[in-house]
DNA sequence: CTTTACCATAAATTAAACTGATGGTTTTTT
DNA sequence: AAAAAACCATCAGTTTAATTTATGGTAAAG
């Protein structure tokens, strides 16, 4: 038994096919089937049923690719250890960030973070929550940027920073006289909400249920971008939330329609995620200082309530 | 990186020898020395010192050996986990066994155990409690028997029986007129004990103290059988305590001068101890499963009040 | 019924692991 | 202090293992 076998069979679990996984793994096919033959005469098992298409994997196979992920990521972790060992951060390293988040803060910390860690080869990608998590559980995620808390088993969370929540009411809209929003002023079915998936759809949801029962369960328009949310509440469509970091590149006249909550203000925790066996743990830490570091300038401290970015249904 | 190579560093490791580790690994000492060159270069640090002799281990070669063993483990237990697929039971399985316990237990449940499960070669060594958890921690032992509550981390224990003490009171002795002896009779300076590092001779100790300060802290004789125990108590030297299994080998005379507690009579609560990585587990829940159920036979269940094995300085 | 997708096998090549012999240090013995 | 012993590294050669290219067989798809 060797390592190398234990990624092969990895890779064929993963993507149910052969060929595929002989790719991935940068081999022929038959080297990989070979191995991974080889190992099963060596355990005297079968841990794929080849007979159909696709190929399934069997009982005990399951039980020896769990196993083998360990291992595997057991192994991969002396390389991390001598890193962390020689001062050294570099490498790949692939974060995922949720789409609400993505393109406000990629653009604050991207350019100072690959000055300061040139050998780090960052692979950023935009994802939801869900999908963030199921990554980073099996591996294909060193870490991700998602709203908190979660509370998954496995995965471990470092705040970033705490993202208020401001308002977007329009002229002529029954709050625009007030001069700062309470909770108790949000109706779930005048707010205009981003698309299902969207984790800070959610967080809204809870906000509004926390003051006011939903009324039916139909909600007026719903969109992928806070731009066109912005648009939908001028047209006297309702009104909206942004995430603060949202709301600095708004044009000064749409400045004006913008309303802070009164403290303290509900927010979003911006969190760091990563699995709880802390696979380079020194580039996790690196990122963790350059974004909070920089995030500390953007947004004033102040008093806030961190509302649950999880749909309770 | 492959399994060998950290097989090979495991073993230098623990012999502080290249010669011997190779041997032990069943290769010659080149191939040893280049595998560990190799993955010494592989990493780009050095693991052991070979400057001075005996060899050391570096400060992140510490770190990677620690690493290696889980490796190593995790993988082993691949094969564990076919084996158990398979129903088989079988292989090597090193026990550990203190010897208070050794002589009374053994000849109890070997015989039906080989009996049961012949295709597992069982290794059996006597050894005290402290050596036998280094052991189990380092994998060289697969479990081990032992007075328990021992609460170390890692170590899971698995009640086997739980062992009465009884009183051994030569005639004339200040105890000889009493039908059933207390803890408030005990005298930690008129009772026979076992040499140091015997667990048997801390719970006596630990018992005594329950009820009376040590006066001084001479003991009369210390020796490392029962048997001397009671020859010197017949001789007028004082009373002993036996564990129960030991007292009925004794000839019918000396069985006279046996005195148990009343309930709740104190007792050491024997246990299968094995690390919590539960390696070759099958063979394990076997070695309970049998020998529980013969000294369900032995030992009549009474009401007991279990000793703690520990010394308390 | 043919085509396609996909895995297994075979033979040849390339790479890796291992051995036996040897030489240079360090430690131990005399 | 010299000699012997112990011990690790290196080298050249051998054995073993991993990988590739080419090809054949079988199940699913068209």
């Amino acid at each position: 038994m060797t390592i190398t076998q234990l990624q092969y069979v990895l890779a064929v679990a993963e993507h149910k096919n052969f060929t595929l996984a002989a790719e991935k793994s940068f081999v022929t096919q038959p080297t990989l089937s070979m191995q991974v033959q080889k190992l099963e005469d060596e355990l005297g098992v079968l841990i794929f049923d080849r007979s159909k298409k696709p190929i399934s994997i069997t009982a005990v196979g399951e039980k020896i690719v769990n196993q083998a992920k360990n291992i595997v990521a057991e192994a991969e972790r002396i390389k991390d250890i001598v890193d962390q060992d020689k001062g050294f951060i570099g490498g790949d390293y692939t974060l995922g960030i949720i789409p609400t988040v993505m393109p406000t803060l990629l653009p604050m910390f991207l350019n100072t973070f690959i000055k300061k860690y040139p050998k780090v080869n960052l692979i950023i990608k935009e994802q939801p929550t869900d999908v963030m998590i199921r990554n980073i559980l099996d591996g294909h995620l060193d870490a991700g940027i998602a709203a908190t808390p979660l509370e998954i088993e496995f995965i471990k969370e470092r705040p970033l920073y705490y993202e208020p929540f401001v308002g977007y009411v329009p002229q002529n809209h029954r709050l625009s006289k007030e001069q700062l929003l309470s909770t108790e002023h949000l109706d779930v079915n005048d707010v205009l909400l981003l698309q299902d998936g969207h984790c800070f759809r959610d967080g809204v949801i809870n906000l509004c249920k926390a003051s006011k029962n939903i009324q039916g369960e139909m909600f007026k328009i719903e969109s992928g971008s806070f731009e066109t949310l912005v648009s939908l509440a001028d047209e006297g469509m309702g009104m909206t939330l942004l995430p603060y970091l949202n709301t600095v590149q708004l044009d000064a006249n749409k400045k004006q329609n913008l309303k802070p909550f009164k403290s303290p203000s509900p927010a979003r925790e911006i969190s760091l995620i990563y699995h709880k066996s802390e696979l380079k743990i020194q580039i996790t830490d690196a990122l963790k200082e350059v974004i909070s570091g920089i995030v500390r300038g953007a947004i004033a401290f102040q008093d806030v309530k961190i509302v649950s970015p999880l749909a309770k249904n």
